[in-house]
DNA sequence: ACAGAATAGATGTATATACATATATTATAG
DNA sequence: CTATAATATATGTATATACATCTATTCTGT
């Protein structure tokens, strides 16, 4: 027993299905990371600037298939709380990025709810159901890859 | 071939994988549906209610795990354009909407372009994953139903 | 070397999303 | 029957998202 209760109806479009369980999934995590202060998307910036340290912002806008614009403003909400810093690259117009000492505590102590949150959605869903869920986020995520 | 290009690295939190796999996505459909005049979750606002007639508001908010308040906006802003309309059941407190026939007619203007990117995001992906993508959806979607 | 194209990022504006809270209405306890 | 609780929706505020456009910088063809 993993998928207890009231049936969704079937929505008739691939993207407004995937939409709402984006939002399922989202207020699920953000009511399980409410103590640490960050929301999943600041909380996924962290993990990832953990994990390439320096990179452009280009790069991470390509790698979180994110236009450049709404990174511009969710960069900037962390820059404010001194999570992150920016520094300018030999050519002017790049901006390189990584996380602050304060940027590292905080995504350190956020850690551990947030690997609660996700043992609590493979349970909610069964080990297979969520590494299905894995499988075709990651392929879904490359469908406009090569332009359009 | 029909996964072709730059691959994305993995992303450690299935919930960022999610939101990632459901902006590509919809910036695919946006871009395709762009000559409609609709956005995509106005499209499946127009789509729902085509299939429901004269549906609560609240109901709205569950079938679509949407934040109630966010429906508001949403259902203001198609309700302007006198897509939808709304009545206020016995039960004074309830707000019914049902599709316009202008609405009805914006719905089957734009059903040729969505059934096309419906087909072209199953070509992308492959049927396999689409399916896949499909039904993991529809399990994700119900992740918090029993409340929290 | 320089004009025009291309690229990186920022800004203005609009929609999408949800929390905290407020208002209106209905249900319920006593 | 009324005070209070519960319910349905709306409003204020903040973040998330992206298009059109702008500025700054670099690249490229001649």
């Amino acid at each position: 027993m993993s998928a207890p209760d009231l049936k969704l109806p079937e929505l008739p479009c691939a993207c407004a299905s995937l939409r709402r369980a984006a939002r399922a999934v989202s207020q699920f995590y953000e009511t399980e990371l409410a103590d640490t202060g960050l929301t999943i998307t600041q909380f996924t910036l962290l993990q990832v600037l953990s994990r390439t340290s320096e990179i452009r912002q280009r790069e991470l806008g390509e790698l979180l298939v994110m236009d450049s614009t709404t990174l511009t403003r969710t960069l900037r909400l962390l820059t404010a709380r001194k999570l992150i810093r920016k520094s300018v690259g030999e050519d002017r117009r790049e901006r390189y990025w990584a996380l602050t000492a304060t940027g590292l505590n905080a995504l350190e102590a956020a850690l551990p709810l947030w690997k609660r949150t996700q043992s609590r959605l493979k349970q909610n869903l069964g080990r297979e159901t969520y590494e299905q869920l894995r499988l075709v986020s990651q392929a879904a995520a490359e469908v406009g890859v090569g332009r359009a």
